[in-house]
RNA sequence: GGAGGGGUUCCCGAGUGGCUAAAGGGAACAGACUGUAAAUCUGUCGGCGACGCCUUCGGAGGUUCGAAUCCUCCCCCCUCCA
Protein backbone atom coordinates (compact mmCIF):
# COMPACT_ATOMS: atom_id res chain seq x y z
CA UNK A 1 0.00 0.00 0.00
CA UNK A 2 1.67 3.21 -1.21
CA UNK A 3 -0.06 5.62 1.45
CA UNK A 4 1.47 8.95 2.35
CA UNK A 5 1.87 9.41 6.09
CA UNK A 6 -1.23 11.83 6.45
CA UNK A 7 -3.27 9.04 4.30
CA UNK A 8 -2.08 5.97 6.93
CA UNK A 9 -3.29 8.27 10.03
CA UNK A 10 -6.38 8.44 8.82
CA UNK A 11 -6.87 4.99 8.14
CA UNK A 12 -5.80 4.30 11.80
CA UNK A 13 -7.72 7.08 13.11
CA UNK A 14 -10.77 5.98 11.65
CA UNK A 15 -13.65 4.75 14.84
CA UNK A 16 -11.38 5.72 17.19
CA UNK A 17 -11.78 7.65 20.38
CA UNK A 18 -8.67 8.46 21.62
CA UNK A 19 -5.15 9.09 19.78
CA UNK A 20 -2.22 9.56 22.07
CA UNK A 21 -0.91 11.26 20.53
CA UNK A 22 -0.96 11.57 16.90
CA UNK A 23 2.54 13.08 16.55
CA UNK A 24 3.90 10.37 18.23
CA UNK A 25 1.90 8.09 15.05
CA UNK A 26 3.11 10.14 12.67
CA UNK A 27 6.79 9.89 13.94
CA UNK A 28 6.42 6.24 14.63
CA UNK A 29 5.05 5.47 11.06
CA UNK A 30 7.82 7.99 9.44
CA UNK A 31 10.60 6.24 11.05
CA UNK A 32 9.16 3.04 10.03
CA UNK A 33 8.82 3.74 6.63
CA UNK A 34 11.91 5.32 6.52
CA UNK A 35 14.01 2.21 8.11
CA UNK A 36 11.61 0.06 6.97
CA UNK A 37 11.22 -1.77 10.18
CA UNK A 38 7.72 -2.47 11.03
CA UNK A 39 6.18 -1.52 14.06
CA UNK A 40 4.80 -3.69 17.24
CA UNK A 41 1.30 -3.21 17.56
CA UNK A 42 0.39 -4.19 20.82
CA UNK A 43 -3.09 -5.91 22.28
CA UNK A 44 -3.91 -7.85 24.63
CA UNK A 45 -6.64 -10.44 25.35
CA UNK A 46 -7.94 -12.16 28.38
CA UNK A 47 -7.48 -16.19 27.82
CA UNK A 48 -10.41 -17.08 29.37
CA UNK A 49 -12.99 -16.42 26.88
CA UNK A 50 -11.75 -17.65 23.58
CA UNK A 51 -15.05 -17.49 22.01
CA UNK A 52 -14.43 -14.43 20.07
CA UNK A 53 -17.30 -11.83 19.45
CA UNK A 54 -18.11 -9.44 17.40
CA UNK A 55 -17.30 -6.99 19.95
CA UNK A 56 -13.71 -8.26 19.89
CA UNK A 57 -13.19 -8.20 16.04
CA UNK A 58 -13.72 -4.09 16.70
CA UNK A 59 -10.27 -4.28 17.79
CA UNK A 60 -8.86 -6.87 15.74
CA UNK A 61 -10.55 -4.87 12.46
CA UNK A 62 -7.67 -2.13 14.36
CA UNK A 63 -5.13 -4.63 14.09
CA UNK A 64 -5.60 -5.73 10.53
CA UNK A 65 -5.17 -2.24 9.33
CA UNK A 66 -1.73 -1.93 11.46
CA UNK A 67 -1.09 -4.95 9.20
CA UNK A 68 -2.20 -3.87 5.71
CA UNK A 69 0.35 -0.96 6.13
CA UNK A 70 2.81 -3.81 6.90
CA UNK A 71 3.05 -3.76 10.83
CA UNK A 72 3.88 -6.71 13.30
CA UNK A 73 0.96 -7.59 15.67
CA UNK A 74 1.63 -8.84 18.99
CA UNK A 75 -1.08 -10.55 19.94
CA UNK A 76 -0.65 -10.75 23.54
CA UNK A 77 -2.46 -13.64 25.29
CA UNK A 78 -2.46 -12.27 29.62
CA UNK A 79 -2.38 -15.88 31.14
CA UNK A 80 0.07 -14.80 33.72
CA UNK A 81 -3.37 -13.59 35.64
CA UNK A 82 -5.42 -15.91 34.11
CA UNK A 83 -3.07 -18.89 36.12
CA UNK A 84 -3.25 -17.11 39.47
CA UNK A 85 -6.77 -16.61 39.06
CA UNK A 86 -7.55 -12.99 38.97
CA UNK A 87 -10.44 -11.90 41.29
CA UNK A 88 -10.48 -8.24 40.17
CA UNK A 89 -13.95 -6.40 40.29
CA UNK A 90 -16.86 -8.89 39.89
CA UNK A 91 -19.09 -11.81 41.39
CA UNK A 92 -17.75 -15.17 41.26
CA UNK A 93 -13.81 -16.07 41.85
CA UNK A 94 -12.40 -17.42 38.80
CA UNK A 95 -10.89 -20.89 38.53
CA UNK A 96 -6.84 -20.62 37.91
CA UNK A 97 -6.35 -21.99 34.37
CA UNK A 98 -3.64 -24.53 33.90
CA UNK A 99 -0.38 -24.57 31.57
CA UNK A 100 -3.18 -26.94 29.18
CA UNK A 101 -6.13 -25.16 29.52
CA UNK A 102 -3.96 -21.70 28.43
CA UNK A 103 -2.53 -23.49 25.22
CA UNK A 104 -5.96 -24.96 24.17
CA UNK A 105 -7.42 -21.69 24.44
CA UNK A 106 -4.50 -19.75 22.73
CA UNK A 107 -5.39 -22.46 20.05
CA UNK A 108 -9.09 -21.47 19.61
CA UNK A 109 -8.09 -17.80 19.27
CA UNK A 110 -5.65 -17.99 16.64
CA UNK A 111 -7.97 -19.72 14.87
CA UNK A 112 -10.14 -17.33 15.13
CA UNK A 113 -8.09 -14.16 14.51
CA UNK A 114 -6.71 -15.92 11.28
CA UNK A 115 -10.08 -15.40 9.65
CA UNK A 116 -9.24 -11.56 9.64
CA UNK A 117 -5.28 -10.90 10.95
CA UNK A 118 -2.33 -11.96 8.64
CA UNK A 119 -0.57 -14.79 10.42
CA UNK A 120 2.51 -13.59 9.12
CA UNK A 121 2.36 -10.41 10.29
CA UNK A 122 0.96 -11.96 13.97
CA UNK A 123 3.20 -13.25 16.63
CA UNK A 124 1.08 -14.91 19.68
CA UNK A 125 2.70 -13.88 23.09
CA UNK A 126 1.87 -14.59 26.79
CA UNK A 127 2.97 -12.41 29.19
CA UNK A 128 3.73 -15.29 31.54
CA UNK A 129 7.07 -15.56 29.97
CA UNK A 130 8.29 -13.03 31.21
CA UNK A 131 6.42 -11.67 34.27
CA UNK A 132 6.88 -15.27 35.95
CA UNK A 133 10.28 -14.50 36.38
CA UNK A 134 10.16 -11.23 38.12
CA UNK A 135 10.74 -11.28 41.79
CA UNK A 136 8.78 -10.13 44.35
CA UNK A 137 11.58 -7.49 44.51
CA UNK A 138 11.52 -6.83 41.17
CA UNK A 139 7.56 -6.42 41.66
CA UNK A 140 8.29 -4.24 44.69
CA UNK A 141 10.43 -1.45 42.68
CA UNK A 142 7.88 -1.67 39.67
CA UNK A 143 5.03 -0.90 41.95
CA UNK A 144 7.33 2.17 43.49
CA UNK A 145 6.89 3.94 40.05
CA UNK A 146 3.62 5.43 40.60
CA UNK A 147 1.74 6.73 43.35
CA UNK A 148 -1.39 6.03 44.92
CA UNK A 149 -2.36 9.66 44.09
CA UNK A 150 -1.59 8.76 40.07
CA UNK A 151 -3.41 5.60 40.88
CA UNK A 152 -6.01 7.19 41.77
CA UNK A 153 -6.81 9.72 38.49
CA UNK A 154 -8.22 5.88 37.11
CA UNK A 155 -11.68 6.71 36.80
CA UNK A 156 -12.54 3.47 38.08
CA UNK A 157 -10.67 3.87 41.30
CA UNK A 158 -11.43 7.50 41.71
CA UNK A 159 -15.09 6.99 41.65
CA UNK A 160 -14.87 3.61 43.96
CA UNK A 161 -12.70 5.24 45.91
CA UNK A 162 -14.81 8.80 46.36
CA UNK A 163 -18.00 6.90 47.32
CA UNK A 164 -15.99 4.60 50.19
CA UNK A 165 -16.09 1.79 48.33
CA UNK A 166 -13.28 -1.22 48.54
CA UNK A 167 -10.76 -1.43 46.43
CA UNK A 168 -8.31 -3.97 46.83
CA UNK A 169 -4.18 -3.43 46.76
CA UNK A 170 -3.86 -6.53 43.73
CA UNK A 171 -5.95 -3.95 41.88
CA UNK A 172 -3.37 -1.45 41.52
CA UNK A 173 -1.34 -4.20 40.01
CA UNK A 174 -2.96 -4.89 36.82
CA UNK A 175 -2.17 -2.07 35.41
CA UNK A 176 1.49 -2.29 36.47
CA UNK A 177 1.54 -5.29 34.64
CA UNK A 178 0.16 -4.38 31.97
CA UNK A 179 2.12 -1.74 31.59
CA UNK A 180 5.40 -3.93 31.68
CA UNK A 181 3.96 -6.24 28.96
CA UNK A 182 4.48 -2.78 26.29
CA UNK A 183 8.08 -2.99 28.33
CA UNK A 184 9.16 -6.24 27.76
CA UNK A 185 7.64 -6.17 24.44
CA UNK A 186 8.85 -2.73 23.46
CA UNK A 187 5.94 -1.93 21.89
CA UNK A 188 5.24 0.95 19.69
CA UNK A 189 1.29 1.30 19.65
CA UNK A 190 -1.55 -0.30 21.83
CA UNK A 191 -4.63 -0.96 20.85
CA UNK A 192 -7.79 -1.29 23.29
CA UNK A 193 -11.16 -0.77 24.38
CA UNK A 194 -11.90 2.59 26.03
CA UNK A 195 -11.99 0.96 29.35
CA UNK A 196 -8.34 0.29 29.22
CA UNK A 197 -7.58 3.81 28.80
CA UNK A 198 -5.76 3.71 31.95
CA UNK A 199 -3.87 0.84 31.90
CA UNK A 200 -2.94 1.62 28.28
CA UNK A 201 -1.26 4.98 29.17
CA UNK A 202 0.61 3.16 32.13
CA UNK A 203 2.55 0.74 29.28
CA UNK A 204 4.02 4.78 28.45
CA UNK A 205 4.88 5.76 31.75
CA UNK A 206 6.73 2.96 32.73
CA UNK A 207 8.64 2.73 29.29
CA UNK A 208 9.62 5.97 29.74
CA UNK A 209 10.84 5.13 32.84
CA UNK A 210 12.68 1.96 31.30
CA UNK A 211 13.93 4.71 28.61
CA UNK A 212 11.99 3.13 25.80
CA UNK A 213 10.01 4.69 23.58
CA UNK A 214 6.55 5.60 25.14
CA UNK A 215 4.04 3.87 23.17
CA UNK A 216 1.19 5.13 20.68
CA UNK A 217 -2.11 4.36 22.56
CA UNK A 218 -5.44 4.15 20.88
CA UNK A 219 -8.72 3.02 21.99
CA UNK A 220 -11.51 1.54 20.30
CA UNK A 221 -15.81 2.13 21.51
CA UNK A 222 -16.77 -0.97 22.98
CA UNK A 223 -19.77 -2.40 20.84
CA UNK A 224 -23.14 -2.54 21.69
CA UNK A 225 -24.68 -6.00 21.86
CA UNK A 226 -27.84 -7.15 20.48
CA UNK A 227 -30.03 -5.14 22.78
CA UNK A 228 -28.26 -2.40 22.09
CA UNK A 229 -27.37 -1.24 25.64
CA UNK A 230 -25.13 -2.99 26.98
CA UNK A 231 -21.40 -3.89 26.10
CA UNK A 232 -21.66 -7.00 23.69
CA UNK A 233 -20.29 -9.81 25.87
CA UNK A 234 -20.52 -13.67 26.54
CA UNK A 235 -22.04 -13.47 29.91
CA UNK A 236 -24.77 -11.09 28.92
CA UNK A 237 -25.96 -13.31 25.93
CA UNK A 238 -26.26 -10.75 23.46
CA UNK A 239 -23.21 -11.28 21.50
CA UNK A 240 -22.67 -12.72 17.88
CA UNK A 241 -19.84 -15.32 18.07
CA UNK A 242 -17.49 -15.27 15.16
CA UNK A 243 -17.70 -18.99 15.68
CA UNK A 244 -21.80 -19.07 14.98
CA UNK A 245 -22.81 -20.49 11.81
CA UNK A 246 -23.12 -18.48 9.08
CA UNK A 247 -27.13 -18.62 9.48
CA UNK A 248 -26.88 -17.19 12.90
CA UNK A 249 -24.47 -14.30 11.95
CA UNK A 250 -26.92 -13.02 9.80
CA UNK A 251 -29.47 -13.52 11.83
CA UNK A 252 -28.80 -12.14 14.42
CA UNK A 253 -27.54 -8.75 12.51
CA UNK A 254 -30.78 -8.59 10.76
CA UNK A 255 -32.34 -8.69 14.61
CA UNK A 256 -30.75 -5.85 15.80
CA UNK A 257 -32.90 -2.60 15.73
CA UNK A 258 -32.36 -0.25 12.91
CA UNK A 259 -30.91 2.28 15.60
CA UNK A 260 -27.97 0.24 16.45
CA UNK A 261 -27.14 -0.77 12.74
CA UNK A 262 -25.26 2.43 11.84
CA UNK A 263 -23.32 1.87 14.96
CA UNK A 264 -22.19 -1.61 13.62
CA UNK A 265 -21.47 -0.35 10.44
CA UNK A 266 -18.93 2.46 11.80
CA UNK A 267 -17.10 0.02 14.00
CA UNK A 268 -17.51 -3.06 11.94
CA UNK A 269 -17.91 -2.46 8.16
CA UNK A 270 -15.07 -1.98 6.14
CA UNK A 271 -17.17 0.73 3.84
CA UNK A 272 -15.78 3.67 4.10
CA UNK A 273 -16.97 6.35 5.63
CA UNK A 274 -18.47 8.07 2.85
CA UNK A 275 -19.83 4.93 1.50
CA UNK A 276 -21.51 4.30 4.95
CA UNK A 277 -22.89 8.14 4.53
CA UNK A 278 -24.64 7.24 1.26
CA UNK A 279 -26.56 4.68 3.01
CA UNK A 280 -27.80 7.03 5.82
CA UNK A 281 -28.69 9.44 3.12
CA UNK A 282 -30.55 7.24 1.18
CA UNK A 283 -32.45 5.73 4.42
CA UNK A 284 -33.36 9.38 5.30
CA UNK A 285 -34.45 9.92 1.95
CA UNK A 286 -36.20 6.67 1.95
CA UNK A 287 -35.21 5.33 -1.24
CA UNK A 288 -33.44 3.03 0.92
CA UNK A 289 -35.65 0.61 3.20
CA UNK A 290 -33.77 -0.09 6.64
CA UNK A 291 -34.05 -3.92 5.55
CA UNK A 292 -32.05 -3.34 2.85
CA UNK A 293 -29.61 -2.05 5.02
CA UNK A 294 -29.18 -3.76 7.41
CA UNK A 295 -29.13 -6.64 5.06
CA UNK A 296 -26.18 -5.24 3.38
CA UNK A 297 -24.42 -4.92 6.69
CA UNK A 298 -25.30 -8.98 7.82
CA UNK A 299 -23.75 -9.76 4.07
CA UNK A 300 -20.43 -8.41 4.71
CA UNK A 301 -20.54 -9.62 7.88
CA UNK A 302 -21.15 -13.37 7.29
CA UNK A 303 -18.57 -12.84 4.13
CA UNK A 304 -15.75 -11.84 6.07
CA UNK A 305 -15.75 -14.93 7.94
CA UNK A 306 -17.67 -17.13 6.07
CA UNK A 307 -16.73 -15.93 2.49
CA UNK A 308 -19.51 -14.24 0.09
CA UNK A 309 -21.03 -17.99 -0.88
CA UNK A 310 -22.14 -18.64 2.26
CA UNK A 311 -22.95 -15.14 3.00
CA UNK A 312 -25.48 -15.51 0.18
CA UNK A 313 -27.11 -18.64 0.95
CA UNK A 314 -28.09 -17.63 4.32
CA UNK A 315 -29.31 -14.99 3.00
CA UNK A 316 -31.64 -17.27 0.95
CA UNK A 317 -32.07 -19.06 4.12
CA UNK A 318 -33.48 -16.00 5.75
CA UNK A 319 -35.54 -14.99 3.50
CA UNK A 320 -36.85 -18.34 3.01
CA UNK A 321 -37.71 -19.08 6.47
CA UNK A 322 -38.85 -15.56 7.50
CA UNK A 323 -40.22 -14.04 4.21
CA UNK A 324 -41.95 -16.65 2.69
CA UNK A 325 -42.12 -18.89 5.82
CA UNK A 326 -40.99 -22.04 4.18
CA UNK A 327 -38.41 -24.44 5.75
CA UNK A 328 -34.35 -24.21 5.56
CA UNK A 329 -32.59 -26.09 3.24
CA UNK A 330 -31.00 -28.22 5.62
CA UNK A 331 -32.42 -29.23 9.36
CA UNK A 332 -32.00 -31.65 12.17
CA UNK A 333 -32.96 -35.00 11.59
CA UNK A 334 -34.35 -37.52 14.60
CA UNK A 335 -35.15 -40.95 14.14
CA UNK A 336 -36.81 -42.86 16.83
CA UNK A 337 -36.53 -45.71 17.45
CA UNK A 338 -38.93 -48.46 16.73
CA UNK A 339 -41.40 -48.18 19.41
CA UNK A 340 -45.35 -47.73 19.76
CA UNK A 341 -47.65 -47.35 16.63
CA UNK A 342 -48.45 -43.66 17.94
CA UNK A 343 -46.67 -40.97 19.94
CA UNK A 344 -47.36 -38.09 22.28
CA UNK A 345 -46.48 -34.95 20.22
CA UNK A 346 -45.05 -32.81 23.51
CA UNK A 347 -42.79 -35.89 24.57
CA UNK A 348 -41.39 -36.71 20.52
CA UNK A 349 -40.77 -32.44 20.51
CA UNK A 350 -38.52 -33.28 23.68
CA UNK A 351 -36.81 -36.19 22.32
CA UNK A 352 -36.41 -34.41 18.54
CA UNK A 353 -34.72 -31.12 21.25
CA UNK A 354 -37.29 -28.77 19.81
CA UNK A 355 -38.16 -27.82 23.54
CA UNK A 356 -36.89 -28.54 27.17
CA UNK A 357 -39.66 -29.90 28.42
CA UNK A 358 -43.44 -31.06 27.54
CA UNK A 359 -44.63 -28.29 29.67
CA UNK A 360 -43.14 -25.72 27.39
CA UNK A 361 -44.38 -28.04 24.24
CA UNK A 362 -47.60 -27.63 25.78
CA UNK A 363 -47.58 -24.33 26.29
CA UNK A 364 -46.19 -23.96 22.55
CA UNK A 365 -48.88 -25.41 21.28
CA UNK A 366 -51.54 -23.44 23.09
CA UNK A 367 -50.04 -20.57 21.73
CA UNK A 368 -50.50 -22.13 18.05
CA UNK A 369 -46.77 -21.82 17.52
CA UNK A 370 -46.29 -25.85 16.67
CA UNK A 371 -46.88 -27.42 12.83
CA UNK A 372 -46.61 -30.69 11.68
CA UNK A 373 -45.77 -30.58 7.68
CA UNK A 374 -46.97 -27.60 7.75
CA UNK A 375 -50.02 -27.93 9.74
CA UNK A 376 -51.17 -26.26 12.92
CA UNK A 377 -51.60 -28.30 16.04
CA UNK A 378 -54.22 -27.02 18.79
CA UNK A 379 -54.05 -30.03 20.40
CA UNK A 380 -51.87 -30.75 23.05
CA UNK A 381 -53.10 -34.24 23.64
CA UNK A 382 -51.88 -34.94 19.53
CA UNK A 383 -50.89 -38.25 18.79
CA UNK A 384 -48.42 -38.59 16.31
CA UNK A 385 -49.09 -41.77 13.63
CA UNK A 386 -45.50 -43.16 14.20
CA UNK A 387 -44.77 -43.76 10.29
CA UNK A 388 -42.75 -41.74 6.63
CA UNK A 389 -41.12 -38.62 7.86
CA UNK A 390 -42.40 -35.43 8.92
CA UNK A 391 -41.31 -31.96 9.66
CA UNK A 392 -42.32 -30.00 13.06
CA UNK A 393 -42.00 -26.69 13.33
CA UNK A 394 -42.01 -25.18 16.94
CA UNK A 395 -42.44 -21.18 16.51
CA UNK A 396 -40.73 -19.49 13.63
CA UNK A 397 -36.91 -20.87 13.81
CA UNK A 398 -37.24 -24.24 15.47
CA UNK A 399 -37.64 -27.32 12.86
CA UNK A 400 -36.73 -30.80 12.94
CA UNK A 401 -37.50 -33.15 10.41
CA UNK A 402 -38.28 -36.85 11.98
CA UNK A 403 -37.96 -39.85 10.34
CA UNK A 404 -39.72 -43.39 11.66
CA UNK A 405 -37.54 -46.26 11.07
C1' G B 1 -10.83 -7.45 67.30
C1' G B 2 -15.77 -4.58 67.46
C1' A B 3 -20.50 -2.89 65.06
C1' G B 4 -23.89 -3.36 61.25
C1' G B 5 -26.09 -4.86 56.26
C1' G B 6 -27.20 -8.92 53.15
C1' G B 7 -27.84 -14.01 50.49
C1' U B 8 -35.33 -14.83 46.83
C1' U B 9 -37.10 -18.21 40.83
C1' C B 10 -32.03 -16.73 34.14
C1' C B 11 -30.65 -11.37 35.97
C1' C B 12 -32.23 -7.07 38.93
C1' G B 13 -35.55 -6.70 42.81
C1' A B 14 -40.44 -6.86 46.16
C1' G B 15 -42.10 -9.93 49.79
C1' U B 16 -41.73 -10.49 57.72
C1' G B 17 -46.67 -16.70 59.35
C1' G B 18 -51.66 -18.78 55.49
C1' C B 19 -54.98 -15.35 49.89
C1' U B 20 -47.24 -16.97 47.47
C1' A B 21 -44.72 -21.04 42.38
C1' A B 22 -43.76 -16.01 45.11
C1' A B 23 -45.19 -8.31 42.97
C1' G B 24 -42.50 -5.30 39.46
C1' G B 25 -38.72 -4.63 35.74
C1' G B 26 -35.22 -6.84 32.32
C1' A B 27 -33.92 -10.96 29.39
C1' A B 28 -35.99 -14.98 26.80
C1' C B 29 -39.87 -17.47 24.11
C1' A B 30 -44.68 -17.35 21.39
C1' G B 31 -48.71 -14.76 18.70
C1' A B 32 -50.32 -10.42 15.79
C1' C B 33 -48.28 -6.84 12.67
C1' U B 34 -44.03 -6.04 9.17
C1' G B 35 -40.35 -6.19 2.72
C1' U B 36 -36.46 -7.62 9.40
C1' A B 37 -35.24 -12.53 14.22
C1' A B 38 -36.35 -3.70 13.93
C1' A B 39 -40.22 -1.04 16.35
C1' U B 40 -45.08 -1.75 18.54
C1' C B 41 -49.05 -4.52 20.89
C1' U B 42 -50.67 -9.18 23.36
C1' G B 43 -49.49 -13.54 25.84
C1' U B 44 -46.14 -17.15 28.22
C1' C B 45 -42.24 -17.52 31.41
C1' G B 46 -39.99 -24.10 38.03
C1' G B 47 -41.24 -29.48 36.79
C1' C B 48 -44.79 -33.13 35.63
C1' G B 49 -49.67 -37.11 30.43
C1' A B 50 -51.27 -31.85 34.57
C1' C B 51 -57.94 -27.88 36.83
C1' G B 52 -54.19 -32.01 40.51
C1' C B 53 -49.29 -33.51 42.21
C1' C B 54 -44.00 -32.54 43.10
C1' U B 55 -39.58 -29.35 43.88
C1' U B 56 -37.96 -24.07 44.87
C1' C B 57 -36.55 -18.44 48.39
C1' G B 58 -27.64 -19.70 50.92
C1' G B 59 -27.16 -24.89 54.01
C1' A B 60 -28.85 -28.09 58.10
C1' G B 61 -32.22 -28.64 61.92
C1' G B 62 -36.53 -26.73 64.92
C1' U B 63 -41.39 -24.09 66.35
C1' U B 64 -46.37 -24.32 63.99
C1' C B 65 -52.35 -27.23 61.56
C1' G B 66 -49.30 -24.09 58.12
C1' A B 67 -42.69 -20.81 57.03
C1' A B 68 -39.28 -17.38 51.82
C1' U B 69 -41.32 -15.15 56.23
C1' C B 70 -40.29 -17.05 63.51
C1' C B 71 -36.04 -19.77 66.43
C1' U B 72 -31.01 -22.40 66.53
C1' C B 73 -26.42 -23.62 64.38
C1' C B 74 -23.38 -23.32 59.98
C1' C B 75 -21.52 -21.32 55.14
C1' C B 76 -20.75 -17.12 52.00
C1' C B 77 -20.75 -11.78 50.51
C1' C B 78 -20.46 -6.60 51.83
C1' U B 79 -19.81 -1.92 54.72
C1' C B 80 -18.05 0.91 58.80
C1' C B 81 -14.84 1.46 63.27
C1' A B 82 -10.08 -0.27 65.11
Amino acid sequence: MALNIDQQIALLERGTVDVISRDDLAAKLKKSSETGVPLKIKAGFDPTAPDLHLGHTVLIQKLKHFQELGHQVMFLIGDFTGMIGDPTGKSETRKPLTIEDVKKNAETYKAQIFKILDPDKTKVVFNSKWLEKLTSHDFIKLASQLTVARMLEREDFKVRFENERPISIHEFLYPLIQGYDSVALQADVEVGGTDQLFNLLMGRTLQKVWGQSPQVVLTMPLLEGLDGVNKMSKSLGNYIGITDSADDIYGKILSISDELMFRYYDLLSDLSVSEVEGLAQGLKSGILHPKEVKQKLACELTARFYGTDQARSAEENFEKIFRQHENPEDMPVYEPGIGDASLWLPKLMVDAGLVSGTGEARRMIKQNAVSLNGDKINDDDYQVKAEGEMIIKVGKRRFCKVKFG
